[in-house]
DNA sequence: TGACAATACGAACGTTCGTTCTATTATCAG
DNA sequence: CTGATAATAGAACGAACGTTCGTATTGTCA
């Protein structure tokens, strides 16, 4: 890996710590120059737009988060083993990977209303990991862990909705039995599924 | 209503507007100026800061929400009633209201790592609605509508997930089934609670 | 080691940000 | 109608934004 990759991954690292807490459109190019101990001009060479820029946060968060969550479940017994590794490495590894948790939550509510490249490949990124867990869901019914008649969209709509609440109940309004409750809801939830 | 009440009125619907969309620190003052065609400074001098300005948009986005969906449901009768009024005007006339959707969950994440009084105000928004939440449900509980050991901070919990997911899976992926999918968790909520 | 490309820097661009003046125009009570 | 006061506009501010350019420094490989 030549010089310049080493110092491009170094940016990446530092702009996706930045834009988990304060959102990816105030990663400003100056700031993240004054991070890093670079020229802002050096820094911008690397990316040659902010929107690259913002591309690269976003395809560096999917792969932490294939590395996290998907990767160590997909080694997991196939069905309900694998949807508990994902839904357990999501509420613990991934919230503490970054310093403002879950990076696809704070930036969601920004992009969504926001045509481009980069709101494009987030969505592009949620809809891949809502398929993931529908066929996780799906594996378990053909395993007979979940009843034949689980309706699956739903079953990944309030699988979803789980992590939403957690972030927000845990995370803005500071609720520190946000855990315990993500956690029984995800209990009741499967409960219901078998 | 003297003229400078009114004109601030129209000021603070129009960033109301545009904050659902944008979220709220991209309301500048010099395209809300150029929206409402006014001048910058002219706008400027109603509020004297735009901190002041967003908490007024803030202000206005509680009292309309109130309005909306709170004073409706505390004409209907206590209890579970009360629950699917919210619920149901939650869903359907607040999500309406603006054209960005839920104004709350377009803030939310902007503002949880962003401490000021805008973020504090918000805060005790949400803490506010949490806590009418868990009453309605602490009635329906007494008057026998829901079972005695229903977890309230629980009931809430999965309450407000609800909604996060809505605007979630409706809003940002586009899931036109996720109104409905809403509804059913709603429904199940309830029923276990019975 | 020398040469050539890769990398980084400093300065400046035009624009927009929030904010502060001062001057002008509307409003409204007496 | 008049005079005080409130409301608005215009011009300008320093700072920060993303971006460009020319130049210096550094890393890489023959």
């Amino acid at each position: 890996m030549g010089k310049g990759e080493e110092t491009k991954r170094a940016i990446v690292d530092q702009a996706l710590e930045l834009a988990s807490t304060v959102g990816l459109e105030k990663v400003t190019i100056g700031s993240l120059a004054g991070a890093t101990g670079m020229s802002k001009s050096g820094l911008f060479a690397h990316f040659r737009s902010k929107e690259r820029l913002q591309l690269q946060v976003l395809l560096e968060a999917r792969q932490r988060f294939v590395d996290i969550v998907i990767a160590p479940a997909l080694k997991k017994p196939r069905g309900e083993a694998r949807l508990r590794s994902m839904f357990e490495s999501t509420l613990k590894q991934w919230e503490a990977e970054l310093p403002g948790g879950c990076i696809f939550h704070a930036v969601a509510a920004e992009l969504d209303d926001q045509p481009g490249p980069a709101r494009d490949y987030f969505v592009e990124t949620q809809r891949e990991y809502a398929e993931t867990l529908r066929r996780a869901a799906e594996i378990a019914v053909e395993e007979g862990q979940f009843r034949k008649d689980v309706d699956l969209d739903q079953f990944v709509f309030e699988l979803g909705s789980i992590t939403a609440a957690y972030h927000h109940f845990g995370r803005l309004l500071g609720d520190p039995g946000a855990e315990q409750r993500a956690r029984n809801m995800f209990e009741g939830l499967l409960a219901r599924s078998h």
